[in-house]
DNA sequence: TTTTTGCCGATTGTAGACAATTTGCAGAAT
DNA sequence: ATTCTGCAAATTGTCTACAATCGGCAAAAA
């Protein structure tokens, strides 16, 4: 029974903390957490001494946390010019999609053949929730549900190393173009899509459900490409009726 | 013409590398040079203040190297320990192989549908090569040229971040069980398949050419795994045939 | 006016110093 | 003999100080 006694074997929250993660530990996900909610933008400079005392560390964790968010993909180091969050292009966005959808691919396969019932039960629990949340035109909410939803059908595939690159992708992705916040999130189209996958998935038939995922990401891809196309077409109308006096120089390293 | 005046353009090769590499770089590659080489072990512990002085720098680079290579996944941090060179278990290898397999499939379909005559020519080469290192038998030669080959293919496909996830995910690979050295290399079984890789890319197939690529690399697996079971079978008859002392403790964080 | 040169402030690169934690061992207690 | 306690050495975590480099600006030169 649980008592307090029982209590005394796991370990106290705080001490658990204090032991597992150093300054650096807690810098690097504070960093990348700012960078992924568009907190700090892409191609924003990061200056080292700034960030320390906001941050209340010295340079040394923090310079740390960097190399660690330079090997992620999030921020770009120049020798003696500094650290900047990185910018994703359309290219490498499409890098990205055509990778995931081949890694979906496999996430599919593999469902097909292993998903459980209880774990069937809970991924349509939240597609149903996504279609909640489509007819109350919550889009954010939308966006999150989607979000978990493919985390956990990779999560599910049981096979950490997709998992880890997975998210990785996931993270860099996120800095296209600040798709994250700024021109609130467009309304789903590819609601449907996830009923198809998931019934592929309960079927165990692994082609289908691996084409389901596959072309589900491509779709997505496709989408998102043009909705930036859009966007930037627009800015650069707005940009050049409004005004034309800041023209170059809007790019940093 | 190439003269004296011309050579001013291209910056002196001493102040480029001055220009884009800090200690921190050029220790970080030094320790991965060390790790996929075998230099430094699976399971070793990389002690700050003994490498920073056999590497003739102070800790601060060196700790902000040991970040990267942990994000990287060839070693792992454990605060208040110590870094330690990374062990990859059957588990991971095999996690690792089935990413890997539907990467090359992408690969594979990719080339089919873009690759140049030159650039056909050129892995051509390469597969005259190892058949010739096979003659000769030459293991390690073909090890190296095998390398080669993938790699060059993964980037012929031109997708810029596959190509980075798939050299991260081989180096990864390169520390399982230390398949490096040890036992010299297993002469190859699988020559044949890279022509007929070749001959599917060339055909313009993409199907077929994904599908050669994808069971290469999962021949490549199971071929890999029973070796590995095999040494360690091996490993263990003559550990207990020879003596029965230091038994446990031969596993380390 | 346009270009060049030399300096100064700001920022990054590296090293060393101090604080905190772990680990192994010797000696005491059971 | 075994377990426990309390140091001491070694190692890591963090901070501060100093050196090197970059970028911009003003004055000089063209």
């Amino acid at each position: 029974m649980p008592s307090l006694l029982n209590a005394r074997i796991v370990p106290h929250p705080t001490i658990e903390l204090l032991q597992t993660s150093s300054l650096v530990n807690v810098v690097h996900g504070e960093l990348e957490r700012m960078i992924l909610s568009g907190l700090l933008a892409p191609g924003e400079k990061l200056t080292e001494l700034t960030l320390a005392a906001k941050l209340g560390v010295s340079r040394g964790p923090l310079r740390e946390a960097f190399r660690m968010l330079e090997e992620a993909g999030l921020v770009k180091i120049t020798k003696n010019r500094g650290v900047f969050v990185r910018d994703i292009g359309v290219e490498e966005a499409v890098e990205i999609f055509d990778l995931r959808a081949v890694m979906d691919e496999l996430v599919g396969r593999k469902l097909a053949e292993n998903i459980s019932a209880i774990q069937l039960k809970e991924i349509r629990g939240t597609v149903d929730a996504m279609e909640k949340a489509v007819k109350d035109k919550d889009a954010y909410h939308y966006h999150l549900l989607n979000l978990k939803f493919h985390d956990r059908l990779v999560e599910l595939a049981g096979n950490n190393k997709l998992t880890e690159i997975y998210r990785k992708l996931i993270k860099e992705l996120s800095l296209f173009r600040r798709l994250n916040l700024e021109d609130g999130w467009l309304m789903p189209i590819s609601a449907s899509e996830h009923r198809l996958i998931v019934k592929a998935i309960a079927s165990g038939d692994a082609d289908a459900a691996g084409k389901a995922m596959f072309a589900h990401v491509m779709d997505s891809k496709t989408r998102t490409i043009e909705h930036n196309l859009r966007r930037q077409s627009n800015v650069a109308l707005s940009a050049s009726s409004s005004a034309a006096k800041s023209d170059s120089k809007s790019l940093r390293p």
